[in-house]
DNA sequence: AAGGAACTCAACCGCCAGCCC
DNA sequence: AGGGCTGGCGGTTGAGTTCCT
């Protein structure tokens, strides 16, 4: 048995709507709000129309203060850097462009953005990043068993140019021969990856032979998306990336770095235990503890001016021990 | 000028989470 | 508790438009 129809399909009109059906919605909802219900709001307003219809052609068109036409250079980079972090959440990316809905940034960056990108960087896969599994019997096969990673992480990335060691590269695809993860000096083994998983984040970390054309596809990238600023070195802390992801515009003031500084004590500790040698150990290194701040999604990150699910740590003064790589946790 | 290809974008489809009874 | 209903969402479609040869 299939599932049951939200409208009667026989009576209802589809296609394009007609200035006056526009009118009649347009008349009908501003006297009388939605009701609650859009399933009964056609009738009442003498649409024949079925109400998710109605609905989408008000949300998408008919709305005070909805914007169309042209996008802006800043929304095209808010765009870009939401896409790569967060993925195809269009209503979440247009939470952040006032005036714009999640079809019409949907259609911008499936007809145009993507191009432009492409055209620019012709050898950059931009892939989005999988939304984070709910599977976690996946998410811990990982976690024991990284020589058989085959789920697709494609995420965002972004460097600092000035020391690439401490930029973080996360991407990969099926047949992992994608970056998973650019360290500055490679050691000589296969890909090794390590997954960091629990209720609201997830990351890994992992390291590729073919470090030089990591370096060369991400450079173009990272500079592309997220500009060259520095990161700080003594501080672990979020900030540090919103920095790069704003391209250097951001100005976080005191009290809101020290809400999302990570320890350092504690990031140090744990990398120790896991970077020692060539190789990574297989092991879980951040816990929901290091992230307690940004664990409350994305009205946290519409808080954060849209960016600060996204963290990034690093620090070259242990280098010694783990230079050879990054981290990083995406946050829902 | 014509017609085929490529592009755009409004609208639809179907899935899913959450609410309500 | 669980089944039905609804809103919300992302993916896809296809008619209309523009571009190209």
């Amino acid at each position: 048995m299939g599932r049951a129809p939200c409208c009667d399909k026989a009576n209802v009109k589809k296609g394009p709507w007609s200035p006056e059906e526009d009118a009649k919605l347009k008349e009908f909802i501003e006297k009388y709000g939605t009701g609650g219900n859009w399933i009964a709001l056609p009738q009442k307003a003498g649409l024949k129309r079925c109400g998710k219809s109605c609905r989408l052609r008000w949300l998408n068109y008919l709305r005070p203060n909805i914007r169309h036409g042209e996008f802006s250079d800043d929304e095209d980079r808010i765009i870009c850097t939401l896409y790569a972090t967060i993925g195809s959440r269009w209503s979440v990316i247009a939470a952040q462009l006032p005036g714009r809905t999640d079809n019409d940034i949907k259609n911008y960056w499936n007809t145009k953005l993507k191009k432009k990108l492409f055209t620019m960087f012709p050898s950059m896969p931009f892939q989005p990043p999988l939304p984070p599994s709910n599977d976690h019997h996946t998410s811990h096969r990982f976690l024991n068993n990284s020589s058989s990673f085959n789920y697709t992480f494609s995420t965002p990335n972004f460097m600092n140019l000035d020391n690439p060691s401490q930029s973080l590269f996360v991407h990969d695809d099926h047949n992992l021969q994608s970056p998973i993860l650019f360290p500055p000096q490679p050691p000589s083994t296969n890909l090794i990856c390590n997954n960091i998983v629990n209720d609201n984040c997830y990351g890994y970390l992992g390291f590729q032979d073919d470090h030089q054309n990591i370096c060369n596809s991400q450079m173009q990238q990272g500079m592309l998306m997220f500009g060259s600023t520095s990161c700080s070195s003594s501080e672990v802390e979020v900030g540090s990336c919103m920095g790069q992801i704003h391209h250097g515009n951001y100005n976080k003031d005191h009290e809101e770095k020290q809400k999302y500084q990570i320890k350092q004590e504690d990031y140090q500790t744990t990398l120790h235990d896991h970077f020692l040698g060539d190789q990574i150990q297989t092991q879980s290194f951040m816990t929901k503890n290091h992230i307690t701040p940004l664990q409350n999604d994305l009205e946290e990150v519409k808080q954060l001016n849209f960016s600060s699910h996204l963290f990034h740590a690093g620090d070259e003064n242990n280098a010694t021990h783990y230079q050879k790589g990054m981290c990083s946790s995406y946050y829902y």
